[in-house]
DNA sequence: GAGAAGTGACCGAGCGCTCAGTCAGTAAAG
DNA sequence: CTTTACTGACTGAGCGCTCGGTCACTTCTC
């Protein structure tokens, strides 16, 4: 079920990284620019290839795209994972996870800021799968409270967990997509804000 | 301070007539195919003009974007400022606008999503003008939230207020951005869970 | 009141340009 | 020699915006 991205070159580990290069070199562009305005001749040049190298790597720019939006995730993702490697009752390892979530998007608000902006503009199957990705991270948040629920930490009902772990992952993403608003205010301050009003929302 | 759009048409009135229709149009298209793989020929038609009869009333396509943006901003602001036209104390008052506000946010979903989506498009002072249309809705909450702690009906600390201010916003609007995953869910069910975290992290 | 002159909103073909994607040819590797 | 990766000039569709022209309507002239 995992979507592939074809290509005319053969050597699976050339593949591999040039993509990371297209990649590196898109998110750039496309956080500065926007994708519409970002021409394939700059993604091109930008990942060290000619117009013509880079359609052996992609069919499309959209693929470009695609690619972005999947690394992002995948990267978020894995941050995020590997913040619950830790012991301990759940609503510990929730506020350890919350804690990391904020941190990833303070480290990472283009990207945050670039899917939301730009994966529109995706073709409907990539767009259903960047937003299976994004519902991923959402049930990481949902598997923890209801853990909390049952191990008694976490006081609230399992029918508030769904939004709740809504609140949380929006919550983070909003230092990203609102700080043209927010960068009057100290980032430790919201993260401990934010976690604060999110462990007692959880009912800790 | 108020941007102005320039037109090369005399009458103030048809102007105002003609431009409604035009936003009314471009509404629809940039929220189906966002700003972009939307033309200028497309608007035009949509709003019942020729091309040519468009640019009398506008001088580029990022004004049209401009004056979408602007009366959306401004239709929210009007409604949630009739919902503070309410006797009682500040507690009450900002119950009933966080209320009012998810209502907004919830007949004005395509509308939430074209301006977080399309917005970056803006040229630079337009962009400012936006931001500051948003932050006069952020600054609704910040007010509210100031009286009840000087009337006593809230208890949180004034340090709290801006990004409380924000997390209001943020947990109404996340009903349009986030729509794609919280549709299994009923909008009253949303509102009410909403509007009780909400009051309870603002000290209620 | 009839005709002439002027006004301003509107029309839409088309200009100038951009850009995603292609393909014939080159280079390198084995 | 064959295969694979790469090159970059080229194509053609599409788009924002323009501009010469039209026409309904108003104002002026006698």
């Amino acid at each position: 079920m995992e979507i592939t991205i074809s290509s005319q070159v053969k050597d699976p580990e050339r593949i591999r990284q040039r993509r990371a290069e297209i990649v590196r070199a898109a998110v750039g562009l496309f956080a500065e620019k926007g994708f519409h305005r970002t021409t394939t001749r700059e993604i091109a040049q930008a990942s060290g290839l000619s117009t013509g190298a880079l359609y052996e790597y992609v069919a499309s720019k959209e693929d470009v795209l695609f690619l972005v939006c999947r690394h992002i995730h995948h990267t978020i993702l894995q941050q995020l994972k590997a913040s619950l490697a830790v012991e301990g009752p759940a609503v510990q390892r929730l506020r350890q996870s919350i804690q990391a979530f904020i941190g990833v998007m303070d480290s990472m608000q283009d990207e945050v800021l670039l899917i939301y902006q730009e994966s529109k503009s995706l073709p409907s199957p990539f767009l259903h799968e960047v937003l299976r990705q994004e519902s991923e991270i959402t049930q990481v948040f949902d598997n923890l409270l209801h853990e909390g629920i049952r191990d008694g930490s976490l006081r609230t009902s399992p029918k508030n967990v769904p939004l709740l772990a809504h609140d949380i992952v929006v919550a983070g993403q909003m230092w990203a997509f609102r700080r043209w608003a927010l960068n009057t205010m100290d980032f430790a301050d919201f993260a401990a804000s934010q976690t604060e009003r999110l462990m007692e929302a959880c009912g800790s």
